[in-house]
DNA sequence: ATTCGTTATTCATTTCTGTATATAACGAAT
DNA sequence: ATTCGTTATATACAGAAATGAATAACGAAT
């Protein structure tokens, strides 16, 4: 009964494009939330995040992916808006299945570990 | 035969203890290389790695752990040494296992991407 | 034309991480 | 006692990464 909770497996995971990080969790929420609130800077503030650094993961997402993952426009009626496409959905739906696996795979291992 | 290899999962892994990074494949190398060549100095050269660096990490896990993972001594013949502990060597062994798992489980899923 | 809130962009600042450097401590061998 | 290469430790420096602030651009609504 030797129960150890202060040791345990940990991790991150990403997607890699041409060997540099593309997709996430953080960005992967940071869709999410745009997708529910139509705004890049809510959704930043929601996630105590500055504009600028989501600005440049969406920018970072839109340009090296094929398509853009979120469609933004400027001015207009509540000053701009930003949708997310179904491309940025693929992003979000795809993520989520590797993350989901990954966590399972920590909680597997993480109460095995004996030092 | 749609092989896309640009894009691909990839991730870290370690183990913590009371939340902050314990061990990772850095630390696990380094021990190895202190196992093989007796000397944290020479350890860190073959990595490419600072001195200090190299004995803050074996620091780390020598005070947080409930045993030393390298013992060292200075001066004497050759001018000390360094000799990597039964602990050590569980460090090792332990940290492997998982990270083999972990890596089997980033090219398992790896190829199933689709963006 | 003015207002409004957001998108888009730049610049300076800060914070973090690791490096380089220098120095002391050490003990076996000579 | 001197030499030697390593361990141990502090300080200063450099580059990268994240942050904050400031500003321009924009278009619907009034």
């Amino acid at each position: 009964m030797s129960e150890d909770t202060a040791l345990k497996l940990n991790g991150k995971l990403w997607i890699e494009l041409n060997g540099s990080k593309l997709v996430g969790p953080g960005r992967v929420e940071l869709l999410e939330r745009i997708r529910d609130c139509g705004s890049i800077r809510q959704a930043a503030l929601q996630m105590n995040m500055s504009y600028r650094q989501a600005w440049q993961m969406i920018e970072d997402m839109n340009t090296r992916l094929d398509a853009p993952v979120v469609i933004s426009q400027r001015g207009g009626k509540g000053g701009g808006n930003a949708v997310v496409t179904e491309k940025g959905e693929m992003v979000i739906v795809e993520f989520k299945s590797f993350y989901k696996k990954f966590q399972q795979f920590l909680s597997k291992h993480s109460g095995s570990i004996n030092l």
